[in-house]
DNA sequence: TTGCAAAATTGATAAATATCAATTCCCTGA
DNA sequence: TCAGGGAATTGATATTTATCAATTTTGCAA
């Protein structure tokens, strides 16, 4: 089931998946002649907030977690990133330290692109700059929107909405299969903004409603159609 | 008081007043050739949600909030822009429709630039490029941050921040004086994302605690150091 | 396989937040 | 200056969400 015209998908993706492979063949040279791969496994951690950013990461294969850590070590997820996307342009360009920490949700494969090559093409490069300001005005649309969300809507509005816009995440194009996402309720918890029992009350709810099953922690989404309607975005 | 060191107030500004006074001369003049003035009463609209950016705006003078309003009517104010910000870029540079509204929190004066001379400008010159690539990089940071707090924090840390915050915006620089923060506690409410009646208890409370004083619907600061302790940023 | 530790689930209850209703308190324009 | 109306406040209560305490289930590693 597609979402166009149900569900605003867009809003809740960023979009450097196109920079890459939109670049000027030279240029796209210039940035990966130094870039080395590095394999993570589930859990892992890529980086974390308040370090000083070494490179910029690209996500070859697999989903990594972008997350904050508050003083009471409760954590926030505040993006998926996926196969294609790049982490950890942020706090170089803007000079500070990594705002928030980024990890595996699953065994992944990424591309380490050092600093300096980097800031190096963007020097060199109309098409990167460009591209950059275009994906991070892209982000600031999703990041405003989830900040209404958290501020506005109940605990069930969001875990709907997290599973809709995880199963987009853990689709597989090739099947046809009803999407299976596989995450922990640790971090589904973190990702709605709330505690785990809550979570899985809910799911519990969904579950019985026929919007999905469980197998394990593995959810099967049965009908995207009713989460929508719970989440908020009901006849767009 | 200064809040260096108690209170990571970076993490909750913007840093677009920076751009025009750090531009090359000719590449202001670029930008400002065909800017024109224009005059916005207290809870006027600069522009609407879902509109296409027709340019881009410069605050002169005055206090503009960002918003968004969901299908229910409910607003939540997701940042609040003082004078020297930039306003309404993120649309033009991805290319899509405003994600959020603008309008005057009080009497505001307000530069539009066509988008055409923002664009050109931007063609042309490296160091607007660069200072919007950091910019929007730091606005990641401060939403993120935003994201955190709303999805995390209570309702009173919630609104102990939201009055250090606005507390720097309405800091008179020639002032010795206790700052007095204009906002009306509708206003207040969406920036919390709570509802009023929560935010004028809380406010009692603060007020009883010796942290404020209220005037009719204006609120002075009285300490903020106890704001910064219940925020859940104390001794940082 | 099997045993175990971690993760998920369930239940009960406390705490926080939202909502509805009713006053009271300002501003503002006549 | 004063009246009217919107804004702010207060009170009472419903609803949602968080938290604590047990179980039960799962996924691994031996």
């Amino acid at each position: 089931m597609s979402l166009a015209g149900l569900f605003p998908i867009d809003k809740w993706n960023f979009s450097t998946q196109f920079i890459l492979n939109n670049l000027p063949p030279e240029e796209y040279a210039a940035l990966s002649a130094n870039m080395t791969e590095l394999q993570l496994k589930k859990g892992e951690v890529l980086f974390r907030q308040g370090t000083v950013p070494q490179g910029l990461f690209f996500i070859i294969r697999g989903k990594v977690k972008k997350y904050q850590v508050n003083r009471n070590g409760k954590e926030q997820i505040i993006y998926v990133a996926n196969t294609g996307e790049l982490l950890g342009y942020h706090a170089i360009l803007s000079n500070e330290r990594y705002p928030d920490s980024a990890a595996a949700l699953e065994e992944s494969t990424i591309g380490l692109i050092p600093k300096e090559d980097f800031l190096q093409t963007l020097e060199n490069s109309g098409s990167l700059s460009r591209m950059l300001l275009k994906s991070l005005s892209h982000e600031f649309t999703v990041l405003v929107n989830s900040i209404s969300v958290f501020a506005q809507r109940s605990v069930k509005e969001r875990l709907a909405i997290a599973l809709i816009v995880l199963r987009e995440k853990f689709k597989d194009p090739a099947s046809q299969e009803p999407v299976v996402i596989d995450v922990s309720r640790n971090d589904l918890a973190n990702m709605v903004g709330s505690g785990i029992e809550n979570v899985v009350r809910f799911l519990k709810e969904f579950k019985t409603a026929g919007m999905l099953d469980t197998k394990g922690r593995k959810i099967i989404i049965r009908d995207v159609g009713k989460l929508i309607e719970l989440s908020g975005y009901g006849s767009l």
